[in-house]
DNA sequence: AAGTTGAAGAAAATTACCTCA
DNA sequence: ACTGAGGTAATTTTCTTCAAC
């Protein structure tokens, strides 16, 4: 991977304040997520083998014309951000655009865009699947590793946060409209078969409901069944006239 | 104990750069 | 060479959480 001098500017900035929120975050997250055992085989975590460095002054990228100025989200890392001199500049490589410095190059007329490596990419894609969301230790380690800022290192785990969200969601919509489509039909056949009854009492339907009523009016003492006289069937008569 | 405030971070929304067909 | 679409890095705004007071 290769250094971009270009891209070594004034506008990156910042760094992390690693104070009292970083044990909060962790237990935010409750702890470290689970990490697959193949995954643990292949990627070798930078938290966990790296301790912090310079890298806590490490800038994050600014963009260049910004006539709002610097936001809330710009500048947690101001307070202790080194001068433009001391600032590591992007380190990723760049398409075959060429590389432009980000505030000189173009007037500061906008922001350029970098494009990670394979590398890179695959690196942080194996980080996600371990953990959606990192503590700022973890952000500076990556970091680090991939010669990144913290900041876009943190940007891509946004960025790659909502692109799953999104995929999620169509996953999801397609799952709720088949749900809705097997709803729909369940819904017309049951329908149909209430038209089905309605236009068509059998013979067995009655045999069913006499059932039950001969089962309702059976006496307790003789076992013999009282048929009431509510039920229009000439066996009614006959076996209420027959009991004792 | 309850309310307020500020910091930090994430989500959501948006912008803009870059590549490719 | 031009163009529009898609992917995605980067920015901005909004929301949530938590600690300190």
């Amino acid at each position: 991977m290769d250094v971009d001098p270009s891209m070594c500017n004034g506008d990156w900035s910042g760094n992390q304040s690693m104070t009292s929120q970083e044990p909060k975050l962790m237990d935010k997250d409750g702890g470290q997520p689970r990490i697959h055992p193949s995954l643990q085989l292949e990627l070798k975590l930078p938290w966990s083998t790296e301790t912090e460095s310079g890298d806590i002054y490490e800038a994050k990228s600014r963009r260049t014309l910004n006539v709002r100025g610097p936001t809330r989200a710009d500048d947690p890392c101001d307070d202790m951000k080194p001068p433009p001199s001391a600032s590591r500049g992007v380190i990723a490589e760049r398409g075959s655009q060429g590389c432009h410095n980000a505030s000189e190059g173009d007037g500061g007329r906008g922001r350029k865009k970098l494009r990670l490596s394979k590398e890179q990419s695959c690196y942080l894609e194996g980080c996600f699947k371990e953990h959606t969301t990192l503590n700022p230790k973890q952000k500076l380690a990556i970091a680090k590793r991939l010669n990144l800022l913290h900041r876009q290192v943190e940007v891509w785990f946004q960025n790659r946060r909502a692109r799953t969200k999104l995929k999620q969601s169509e996953v999801d919509y397609k799952y709720l409209m088949q749900w809705c489509e097997y709803l729909t039909e369940e819904n017309r056949m049951l329908h149909e078969e209430i038209q089905e009854f309605k236009a068509f009492k059998s013979p067995l339907q009655n045999v069913h409901h006499y059932k039950q009523q001969t089962m309702l009016t059976m006496c307790p003492s003789c076992q013999h069944a009282i048929v009431l006289r509510k039920i229009d069937s000439f066996h009614d008569t006959a076996d209420r006239e027959n009991h004792p």
